[in-house]
DNA sequence: CTGCATTTTGTGGATATTCACAAACGAACT
DNA sequence: AGTTCGTTTGTGAATATCCACAAAATGCAG
């Protein structure tokens, strides 16, 4: 093993297109290189025989979309960003995809870009294997100084995405402006997701997000902080938008909080928004909003992600605040609260399941585990202790409110 | 007519004591004289046999409650009150009132005071019916003095009554002693009521709850605003207090409301406190708002009259106000407007309906007096039109207090 | 332990809800 | 006039709710 040959040891400080040539040569097949964001550093130029995926990343100096959707879905990126060997991928004919080998380019842990290797020539061996491994050392050095300038200007980028998160900017023109000088394309429409977990890496998971739709993001302690919204699709209908958005949202969300087992992943999103860029600052806020209140009522918001769907749960924290300001008791909970202390009963649990299940009884029952007749029982008894009733809505909907209210200390 | 004899001619500044003998001589009867008040000006002395009515009224200087609310009830002071002939009244054993005969003391429309002659030795005839009118118009000009010192005193606890409810005390001590140089009576527990009503005379309505209650009020505009409460039930429990002053409430402004039906009466009180007198203000304010809610919901708020019965309504305005300062547009609220405009049908007017009668098919169905089917229809129409699910608690509570909300300025 | 009050569960019948399916209606369009 | 489409009303059956009444089960004090 150690007498090994060392393919690319005169290759110190040459160009990446020259590199790439050298690879195909020594693999017999069409190379491609692209940096940590699928854009296209370099290819070979011999190779006359290509497939689609190749020809379209060449003309577009990026990888297509569709191709990088269903490696991420597929689990390539995966292996490639866990593992130092090269990926044996099948072909995808669906979206043009040949049959190739991929390796990713990686400084300790960083991924710096890939290496591509299309097999069409000849099939490639475990000695190509080894090849692939030395090019990908060999482009190390080269990436760096590419990644050193991204570095400097992702960091440039992520100071001024918190600007425009805190609101501190003087004007819409700036703003424009210095998105320009950044080469940020800004959307149009747009809202702000907040994506939390405690204690897992979140990039992990949110990655193929990342990468796949373009999307400028901060990260906050635990949080990531997404800026949604897309300045490519002109004069869309803005609720078309919004609720592909908010689908893509949904849908991605809830897969996130499936995988991401270990910890518990919390999202929110804001409004969208399309007037000026001030306008980042609310759906922010928003967003906050929607996380905190999420952690405070995780029952109640399953399968709730965005500030609009909030329902009561929107005013609920303000109302709190309004009623300790005013300094109001609520005499009719503490009434029932003592009644269930004395009794050793459950009361307050039954009334807060039944005005849960909208007042349904056999639902409440069912939940409650007993007899519909004794939670017929409990809710007559409940409104004699409360002296109210419970067919009056506004009745209903006050105590929910202030059921929930009431949770907010309790649960904290 | 004209030759008729002048009984009290000879009396210019005589004592009143002296005038209820003369009265007495004349009529020979037992014959009593009280302010507007109905606290004891003069008796006659030489009566020996009178009923315990009367007793008790010299004994205690003022008349016995139980017979002035049974005399209000039985509408003897209202007649007293618009008529300035003598009213005769039949005995009423049950409060140990004997026959007798009274007459209003008045200067134009104000009442000064009242005479009383018993009917114990003989029967009281025209004549004597007479000597009581002439009687009334020779008390005024004493009992004139006595009022006037009554309106000074009266506007001094206006003042302080003032200063009560806006809050504009230097300290605790400060209003104990005013109060008492007042000589006004102190509750331990309170409350503030308001009834509002538009062009009607209230006090002719109010009066005997003003009068048999011995409570502070003071007249804003179209509002009478009462401080509710009392200091003689020492140590009773704070509870049953508050249940009695609420049942009392209840009872008479509804009654209020059913009598005067020439302009609308509305009625609200604030939360009863038993703390400091600062809590006044907290009172009047809950009060205000009662009242304030009660016009801009008189059908949802029928029957309500404290501010702790508001349910929802009093919150609601609060909220209002924080989706205005938010800029927040309910979406979902203007789809179904819109629907409504377009295609010429009564949703908003179904749902509204629907979540008031609790969410109660039947009810629903037969207040709109459709199909229950057609309702059904309606209602998932609109769930698909809003985009939302009415058995969801959260969304038809957030969709209750938002449509709620949208009254506000409609009604108004 | 027994008696007593409270709570839970059961039964049955009248009434409501939910759902699928179909007929009837009216307005708009060709 | 005929054809849509959305809406309203009807029917029937399974399921749920409401009510009164009663039988267990539970808990507590004498």
């Amino acid at each position: 093993m150690s007498s090994q040959p060392r393919y690319f040891q005169q290759y110190p400080h040459a160009d990446m297109d020259e590199l790439a040539d050298l690879i195909a040569e020594l693999v017999q097949n069409p190379i491609t290189i692209e940096d940590s964001d699928h854009k296209l550093i370099a290819y070979s130029s011999h190779g006359d025989s290509t497939d689609p995926a190749r020809w379209s990343t060449i003309m577009g100096r990026r990888v297509p979309e569709k191709v990088l959707t269903r490696l991420w879905k597929d689990g390539v990126f995966q292996e490639l960003l866990t593992q130092d060997d090269p990926v044996h991928i099948p072909a995808k004919e669906d979206i043009g995809l040949g049959k190739r080998v991929a390796i990713a380019i990686k400084r300790s842990n960083d991924v710096l870009g890939y290496i591509w290797a299309q097999e069409v020539n000849r099939a490639l061996t475990p000695e190509d294997d080894e090849i692939l491994r030395q090019a990908a050392k060999a482009a190390v050095s080269r990436l760096i100084q590419r990644q050193g300038k991204r570095k400097a200007e992702e960091q440039r980028r992520t100071e001024f995405l918190w600007e425009l998160l805190l609101g501190n900017h003087s004007s819409e023109a700036a703003i424009r402006q210095k998105a320009e000088s950044l080469q940020m394309q800004m959307p149009t429409t747009y809202l702000i997701c907040i994506v939390e977990a405690a204690g897992a890496r979140l990039d992990q998971y949110l990655y193929p997000l990342l990468m796949r739709d373009k999307l400028y993001w901060v990260v906050d302690g635990s949080q990531i902080i997404l800026l949604i919204g897309r300045s490519d699709e002109k004069k869309d209908e803005w609720n078309g938008l919004l609720k592909k958005v908010e689908q893509f949202l949904a849908d991605s969300l809830s897969k996130l909080v499936m995988q991401a087992s270990e910890g518990k992943v919390i999202a929110g999103y804001g409004r969208a928004y399309s007037g000026g860029y001030a306008q980042i600052v609310k759906s922010y806020k928003e967003a906050l909003h929607a996380v905190k209140v999420k952690k405070l009522f995780p029952r109640e918001t399953e399968g709730i992600y965005g500030y609009h769907q909030l329902g009561i749960y929107r005013y609920l924290l303000q109302l709190k605040k309004w009623e300790e300001d005013e300094g109001y008791r609520n005499e009719r909970l503490d009434k029932l609260k003592q009644y269930d202390r004395d009794n050793q009963t459950a009361m307050l649990e039954t009334l807060e399941t039944f005005l849960d299940a909208a007042g349904k009884m056999n639902v409440t029952a069912q939940l409650l585990h007993i007899h519909t007749n004794t939670l017929g029982y409990r809710l007559r008894r409940i409104e004699e202790i409360m002296g109210i009733d419970l067919e009056n809505m506004n009745q209903r909907a006050a105590l929910y409110l202030e059921l929930k209210m009431a949770k907010i200390n309790r649960e904290q």
